[in-house]
DNA sequence: GAGTGGTCTAGACCACACG
DNA sequence: GTGTGGTCTAGACCACTCT
């Protein structure tokens, strides 16, 4: 039983018309991408769906490879996607089983407030409340991997959702990155998106998450007493080639985020630390 | 040049002597587990090691699997496993570039305190103030896919580091994992190697963090303010059947510990929620 | 013993980065 | 243009689960 993947999609789920994987070998993409993907995504909205019940079992990887047209490699590399992101099982002998109907969010609804808030229906705000060039401390060069003597752009700005404040904002940028931020109009809403197409990308993030108490600026910003707790998620993100971009700290009014990770003894990108590391 | 993998490890990192794939085709496995991973273990130590610097880029695929005496697609799962804990880049056209000295735990150090406390050196200690078997509500026959009538066994313990109160824990356990933790003896610093030993396995786990209130029977324990800001971690944890064996709230006392997660466009594990899910 | 996923090999073509 | 990683195929054997 031969299936078509389905057209459209849209961006990184993309899926395009399948028949056969033409003259075989070559990469078989054509419009939406590669094949695993196209297949996964298949698989993803199938089981979404309930197509294999709530904790029901997938085919066999030989199976799928048939209905698909595709080799198993492909199938396998498809189901790795969605293993990890939590959504099925999978040990030797038996049938994969499904997870949950584990939400992932793409990358970009995660590192920009802008696009997280688009993606839940609320309207995101911000306000630059100050932008200022100066030299790098010790951490920052460190964080950044910067040479003594270099200056960074440091922005703060309030975050509000549907106009509720929610987080406040600290990022240091590089000066590569810092140049181009500071010649955004102060009303931009999404910085992220500005600096995508300027050319900046973002393509890993590493994310340290705690508990901080507010100080003056915090609480005359978020409207909350000082000292207040505060969900704070600090975060360095790279380019492609492996150089950061972006040193931030977000702090959250209580109440307003939670972050949800999914790990498992085959991938663990999930840490947990005693002290501070800053 | 070729290179022989060093003898030895711990557990999963374990390594083996390697000299030829032996009758091609096979596992190839013969001391320390796969062979992708005994690959990934020594280019994870001559990373870390700092044998191609702090930002160097690592040999072409081709060269490593040459070097290693193993074909290329052994030596790609071999670097899939360091891109996804965030140690190495990977872009098509250019060598992989290393990220970072990304310290990443087993699985085991993240659902154990126990285990978790000695990795730190410190000394892990617990005490268990309640255990009661009862009726599921809702929302755990829900997390724990539990038949309505199901009874759930709840414990409430105290954790400590060094004899220090960090966090206070609370676990919903289904009946055949109750019944097991329910016969341990009270002093047990544990579960989670005890249930191991008794064939309760744990592979896949959904954590949340947020921050809450200390209520009164947190206060007392923790010896903190009602209201106090609390980190709270929630998880639910799978077996490899992808049946849930527990569902946990530990809510830890400020500045006692950090989340770390690593994500990429490739690889992303984490999500960032609007409200409580519960 | 049959079925299924895990691991490994060998070869191929493509898309992209960089000189 | 050359080198590199990304994708895909085809075939093989092994380890494990389940009946």
């Amino acid at each position: 039983m031969e299936r078509t993947l389905t057209e459209n999609e849209t961006a990184a789920d993309a899926a395009g018309g399948v028949d056969a994987p033409g003259a075989a070998g070559g990469a078989g993409a054509a419009a939406g991408g590669a094949l695993y993907r196209r297949v996964a995504a298949d698989l993803r909205e199938a089981i979404t769906t309930g197509a294999y019940g709530e904790t029901g079992r997938l085919p066999a990887e030989g199976a799928l490879a048939e209905r698909y047209g595709v080799s198993r490699g492909t199938v396998r590399q498809a189901l790795a996607v969605l293993r990890a992101d939590g959504l099925v099982t999978s040990r030797r002998g038996t049938r994969r089983v499904v997870l949950g109907n584990a939400r992932v969010q793409s990358f970009s609804e995660l590192l920009s407030f802008t696009h997280w808030a688009r993606s839940m229906g609320e309207e995101p705000g911000g306000r630059l409340e100050s932008l200022v060039r100066r030299p790098a401390d010790a951490a920052e060069r460190e964080h950044l991997r910067l040479p003594p003597g270099s200056e960074v752009y440091v922005t703060l700005r309030l975050r509000t959702l549907s106009g509720t404040p929610v987080m406040c904002e600290r990022t240091v940028y590089p000066p590569h990155v810092g140049i181009l931020v500071a010649q955004l109009p102060p009303d931009v809403v999404s910085h992220t998106e500005q600096l995508r197409e300027h050319g900046i990308l973002f393509t890993d993030a590493d994310h340290t998450i705690d508990v901080v108490a507010a100080n003056a600026e915090d609480a005359k910003l978020l409207g909350c007493r000082r000292g207040a707790p505060l969900l704070r998620e600090r975060r360095r993100t790279t380019d492609p080639t492996g150089r950061p971009v972006e040193w931030s700290q977000d702090r959250y009014l209580p109440g307003t985020v939670a972050f949800s990770v999914h790990n498992s003894l085959a991938t663990s990108a999930l840490s947990r630390h005693a002290r501070e590391s800053d």
